[in-house]
DNA sequence: CGAGTTTGACCGGCGC
DNA sequence: GCGCCGGTCAAACTCG
């Protein structure tokens, strides 16, 4: 199978995902044809089956056993391909929201609060919007009341916060601070902008990310992830070598340093340690940007990186439509089968030479040291029954992918099995039906989508996807700073354990 | 024996 | 200048 080279140097993704383009352009998406295509597939191959014990092989049946593997694969890059686009799109059109919001805002108050809250209802949805922009017109302290009554209240489940600093704060310092440290200093921070992307309702994941920028330039920019794992480090596809350990100021817990060893000359590094207020969160920080290919497991994250990195820079204030949708935050294929009016921005490919892109970018690298701090340890562990197996069980998820490219987005487990062996698209469709549902599953009964329910927390507590938010602005962000060599910084794919890749006695 | 880990030493930035 | 601290180096060690 080949990868459609062209294309993936144009969307700056990795797309040893295997892209189609040119089957994707002859068969539009059609789910009863991909159902129908599916099931001859499989009375396909069991019919392949008995022939072989029959007759033996023969090259006929080796064409068709070919021929299906074939069409497999053209099944797995038509919902790849959907995916990476509609990523794209949605990562365009939520990046000019938050430089609307930037611009506006920037003079007076240099903090902006967005608000993508779990309420899907339209109607609720606008009159949240206008409490939220109102925050950018209040004083600070009113502004961090605002934010510490939305954080402490139960509405938090899935938050983006982006501060712009211009005071000395390191990335370490922010890692090591607590959730009530990193509002204090948000509080304090005159300069900081903060943008929170908020999903109520009974998403279970919170994922809180701090852009901190500091005075001294060409810092590279940090990507710093908490989440709860049990194992000395999350995998996140990618060859770490552990280089040396500190003790650091603050937090007896030691930190790890880790360098990229994939390539030889790899500048990616990364800092792992334990929080010291929960042992069981883990904070991985990365920095810089691998000047590699990343292996075929993390590049499998890759539209999974942008999808995160939409998924949190929603502003769902200005944009009705976009108010408590998750579904429109986070990038999933076929999404505009649902709301067709809003595809109306198909990404340009060349997404390092997008003006959303560059002004995004700006806005981050501006302000001189972009370190982004990812909490996705909210109401995780409270849940267990919302816990995707894969989570704990590290060496499943890549053996689910290796039956089908589906298995590496482990949030789809929880899928009815019916759908799941329907088609990819269904599967999307289902797991994200838009904002009406979200809505209602939030105002009405938490058993009104007991399955959408289900989903959105294990997307929030999947490490995978964690890491992948992460990596998506790392890179983002990495790409300006340095020389933008590779995909996103780094993909992620299962959690730590065994499935490294590589040797075991390599780092991950 | 090679690759990865451990751990004390070293270096540079920063604040006082 | 001095001390603190984060980050890195590299020799010794461990492991398969």
């Amino acid at each position: 199978m080949e990868n459609n080279k062209s294309e993936g140097d144009e969307m700056e993704i990795d797309l040893s995902l295997k892209l189609d383009s040119r089957e994707e352009e002859i068969e539009p998406l059609n789910e009863e044809n991909q159902s129908s295509e599916v099931n001859a597939k499989t009375q396909g191959k069991d019919q392949e089956l008995s022939k072989a014990e029959t007759s033996g092989s023969s090259k006929t049946e080796e064409l068709s056993m070919l021929q299906m593997e074939m069409n497999k694969m053209k099944e797995e890059n038509k919902f790849l391909r959907k995916a990476v686009e509609q990523t794209m799109k949605d990562y365009y059109d939520l990046q000019a929201k938050f430089t609307t919001i930037h611009q506006n805002n920037h003079e007076k108050d240099h903090r902006n609060f967005l608000s993508l809250s779990g309420n899907d209802d339209i109607t609720e949805g606008l009159t949240r919007s206008p409490k939220i922009l109102d925050i950018k017109n209040r004083t600070l302290s009113q502004t961090s009341q605002e934010l510490d009554d939305i954080m402490d209240g139960d509405q938090l489940g899935l938050s983006l916060t982006l501060v712009s600093s211009n005071s000395s704060t390191t990335a370490s310092r922010l890692v090591e601070s607590t959730e009530e440290e990193r509002k204090e200093k948000i509080k304090e921070d005159n300069a900081a902008i903060t943008t929170q992307i908020q999903n109520k309702g009974n998403f279970q994941g919170g994922l809180t990310s701090h852009v901190t920028t500091a005075s001294p330039p060409n810092r590279k920019a940090r990507v710093s992830v908490r989440a709860r794992c049990e194992s000395a480090t999350m995998n996140d596809g990618c060859q770490w070598r552990k280089y040396g350990q500190k003790i650091a100021k603050g937090n007896p817990c030691p930190r790890a340093y880790y360098r990229c060893t994939v390539a030889p000359g790899c500048p990616v590094r990364k800092q792992v340690q334990r929080c010291l207020e929960d042992m069981s969160i883990l904070i991985t920080t990365y920095e810089g940007t691998h000047n590699h290919p990343l292996p075929v497991g993390a590049t499998a994250m890759a539209s999974t990186t942008s999808a995160a990195a939409s998924f949190m820079l929603v502003d769902s204030s200005i944009n009705p439509l976009l108010n408590g949708n998750i579904n429109q935050a986070v990038n999933f294929p076929n999404y505009h089968n649902h709301a067709p009016n809003y595809s109306h921005h198909i990404p340009n490919s060349s997404s390092s030479s997008s003006p959303y892109f560059s002004n995004l970018r700006n806005n981050i690298l501006n302000s001189s040291d972009p370190n982004i701090v990812l909490d996705l340890t909210k109401n995780i562990s409270n849940d267990h029954h919302h816990q995707f197996p894969f989570v704990s069980s590290s060496s499943n998820s890549s053996a689910t992918a290796t039956t089908n490219q589906l298995g590496q987005y482990s949030w789809m487990a929880k899928l009815p099995s019916n759908n799941y062996e329907g088609n990819s698209s269904t599967i999307v469709n289902n797991l994200f039906t838009g904002p009406k549902l979200l809505g209602d599953h939030h105002h009405q009964n938490s058993s009104s989508n007991p399955i959408l329910a289900e989903n959105m927390s294990v997307i929030a507590s999947d490490p995978k996807f964690r890491v992948a938010v992460a990596a998506a602005i790392s890179s983002l962000i990495n790409k300006d700073q340095n020389h933008p060599i590779s995909t996103a910084m780094p993909s992620s794919l299962g959690d730590r354990g065994d499935s490294n890749g590589g040797s075991v006695r390599h780092s991950q």
